[in-house]
DNA sequence: TTTTGTGAACTAGTTCACAGCT
DNA sequence: AGCTGTGAACTAGTTCACAAAA
């Protein structure tokens, strides 16, 4: 509307530089790739914002609104093209290109996240794991993700270009192994311990706190106790 | 002074039983369990609202709030006594008794989380892993978690009295495993599947998307680089 | 017509600031 | 004095509803 260029590849709104997406809006971002995808797979050559709302049970505004702070991506009358809004949305979330990721700690947890699909998908690659235990150390996990010395993660962040770090330590070990993640130039944490962990500014963590998970869920069934009584 | 044998709490508010208690909230009230636990350990014996704060990073104004929706649990002029907050917050989260959870999917993830120490904590009793394949029925986690078939899932969440399923399937077969947790009287899911599930009311569905919360990372990192640029 | 993109209205959540209790 | 509990003010997020475009 404020672009008079009428270029069929809907240029960027300069909004993109200079607002604050909320963490909620990237969020679903992320779902709409999701559901583009299946609609894709299933044929749809185009779909309105009303259709993708009501197949996946989302709201059809919150739709336009989300994907009006990148651009114009709609045709009115139409809707969006499936395959065009899907390329848009991989460029907006950084996914059209490879992503290096790094999981530290190769217990239980890192193992099976090293191996987990879902977990291998889009741009991401799993890189490598990293331990402080020397019988782990040069071993691989089952899908042959090899196991590094956490002493090395700088050294290898840099070769293999590592741009996000898993965590999946000890609580006690978090603050200090994020201390060294944050030393080998990672800028992108997701971490599996509890409790919240200090970085500096330029450095975003985002946390899967399995403890508050559950005593949400109790807290819910205790309630539904007390209503029901 | 202190509890004597206040058995009695102090008169949780009637608000508790007719007020909707947002989700955010409820999911604090953890994060305050876990900074009490560890004041515990510390050794203070009251804390205000304002000292917990600074000293977790949170907002006094916010805690105190929280807190207000369920008793009136502090003292003016002193703050809250550690021991007791603990107590009110374990029995406001349904802490205060044993709390049966299963774990559906013995993949790698699924048997990394029976093993998984952060969750075998507060009341949590990890009882059972449930699968359909026949090699992994009737064998153990390495910590000891027994391997079911899910077809008798019904029959052990009746005989073991399991409210909590923690889903670890691949995305094909959530939905249907879903299912068949709903129909076993399950009340309440963790769901690591990614994509949403549908579930009747009265169940409660919390989501792990680990698809999302990369995805998100990546966003960031790619906004990083247009703001630098 | 259909459907987008968006201001306006509304709802939810957070923080302020202070009366009132200890 | 110190600190809670809470209305009021503020901020963030969602949904409505409609003018404009295809």
């Amino acid at each position: 509307m404020k672009t008079r260029n009428t270029v069929s590849t809907p240029s960027p709104k300069s909004k993109q530089s200079l607002e604050q997406v909320s963490e909620l809006t990237t969020n679903r971002l992320s779902i709409y790739l999701r559901c583009l995808n299946e609609l894709e797979a299933s044929g749809a050559r185009t779909i309105s914002s009303q259709a993708l709302a009501e197949q996946f049970d989302l709201n059809a505004a919150q739709i336009r609104k989300d994907l009006a702070y990148f651009g114009e991506f709609g045709v009115r009358g139409v809707g969006y093209y499936v395959r065009d809004l899907k390329r848009h949305l991989r460029q907006i979330l950084g996914l059209d290109r490879r992503l290096g990721v790094c999981i530290i700690g190769a217990g239980n947890l890192g193992l099976a996240l090293a191996d987990y699909p879902g977990f291998v998908q889009e741009g991401f690659e799993i890189l490598a794991l990293f331990d402080n235990q020397t019988s782990k150390i040069g071993q691989r996990s089952r899908g042959g993700t090899p196991i590094y010395d956490i002493l090395d993660l700088r050294k290898h962040a840099r070769r293999d270009n590592i741009s996000i770090a898993v965590l999946a330590v000890p609580t006690s070990a978090a603050q200090l192994v994020v201390d060294l993640v944050v030393d080998a130039g990672i800028k992108a944490v997701l971490n599996f311990s509890p409790g919240a962990l200090k970085v500096p500014d330029g450095v975003k963590v985002k946390s899967v706190d399995l403890t508050v998970s559950l005593e949400s869920l109790s807290f819910y069934l205790a309630r539904g106790e007390i209503v029901r009584a």
